[in-house]
DNA sequence: AATGACCTCAACCGCCGCAAG
DNA sequence: GCTTGCGGCGGTTGAGGTCAT
């Protein structure tokens, strides 16, 4: 059997934006009678729209408690650092800024935050650095040629330019939370290609001759560790959600950083990203295919394998793979 | 001043969990 | 126990405004 029809099916039924005479309408009604039962709400208010709409009219916008305006630095603050804990839970944002709406702040994300962190070469998604802008502006500032040419996306060229007058002190790429990286970067996927589907650019890294030495360098174990620790105060709620000592992501870029990268000596497990679009599209290039350097290393690394799922399949990656096991590993799962 | 590109955000859409019937 | 609507949520759209040329 189940319930009455949620409102009139049959059209007649206004949309699009509210009139100021509905509202007034919908504020009259709502003050003399409260709210609750939106589907009878409409008809006995004298309004032509589903009870839907009302109910999205009242509380994104008619509630008189909403506060309406520019956002304050705090409050994007706040909504930043939730964000980097709750990701798109936006009415759990939204319970913690009072006076401010669910829509209102996914609105404001989606059109100002998010593209700052983007300028500030931030992963709105991940909250970390990304390091894959990071290291392309290492290898196009030392060849001129290709910082210079036309051919280069105009925008990207822009962003490293910003990222590297900023002189970035985070020059390694650590998931601080790396079962929600894991989870993030499967279901949105196409987030992580970044600027890197210019295939014009892909190709001139490609073509560069030779590779200059990359300006970062990988933490060591005390470093990373520090890293690593959650911030309990802050976030309390999400505690659970962190292994400060299961794992640690590093993306895997160049030779250079590969080798020290596998001179680390301690108890963590350290896992290459194989998720960066620049790691996927380095190795797989005709440089990394001429580099006995990285193969080799890749080849020798051993790890510590008492992780599961995604992470499983990370460390076949990078753990004793002969180069066509690794390439065809490569081709099979990241280029999909 | 005209025009097209880009941006903003209110409103809609479709899905889901829960609970009424 | 099953069906179906309600309320809530996150994603998307598109009209109107703003900016750049």
């Amino acid at each position: 059997m189940g319930r009455t029809p949620c409102c009139e099916k049959n059209g007649g039924l206004r949309k699009g934006p509210w009139t100021t005479e509905e509202d007034q309408k919908l504020i009259d009604y709502i003050h003399k009678n409260g709210y609750g039962n939106w589907r009878t709400l409409p008809k006995n208010a004298g309004l032509q729209r589903c009870g839907k709409s009302c109910r999205l009219r009242w509380t994104n916008y008619l509630k008189p408690d909403i506060k309406r305006g520019k956002f304050s630095t705090e409050e994007e603050e706040t909504i930043i650092q939730l964000h980097s804990v709750l990701g798109n839970k936006w009415s759990t944002i939204a319970a913690r800024l009072p006076g401010r709406t669910d829509n209102e702040i996914k609105n404001y994300w989606n059109t100002h935050i998010r593209k700052r962190l983007l300028r500030m070469g931030i992963d709105p998604i991940t909250h970390n650095t990304r390091l894959d802008i990071l290291a392309l502006s290492s290898i196009m500032i030392n060849s001129p040629d290709l910082y210079n040419s036309t051919m280069v996306n105009p925008e990207l060229l822009r962003l490293m330019a910003s990222i590297s007058s900023q002189g970035n002190q985070n020059p390694y790429f650590i998931h601080q939370n790396p079962q929600k990286h894991i989870l993030e970067n499967t279901l949105q996927a196409q987030e992580n290609h970044y600027l890197l589907q210019d295939q014009t650019l892909i190709q001139e890294i490609s073509n560069c001759a030779s590779l200059s030495t990359p300006t970062f360098v990988v933490p060591s174990s005390s470093e990373t560790s520090k890293l690593m620790q959650p911030n309990v105060n802050q976030f309390p709620s999400s505690v659970s959600e962190f292994k400060p000592q299961t794992c640690h992501y590093i993306d895997v870029l160049t030779s250079n950083n590969l080798e020290n990268f596998v001179t680390l000596n301690d108890n963590c497990n350290y896992h290459i990203n194989p998720q960066s679009s620049v790691t996927s599209t380095f190795l797989n290039s005709s440089i990394a295919s001429s580099s006995s350097t990285i193969m080799n290393s890749v080849s020798n690394l051993t790890y510590i394998d008492g992780s599961t799922g995604e992470e499983d399949r990370e460390i076949r990656y990078c753990s004793n793979l002969f180069k066509s096991e690794f390439q065809e590993q490569l081709n099979a799962n990241i280029f999909m």
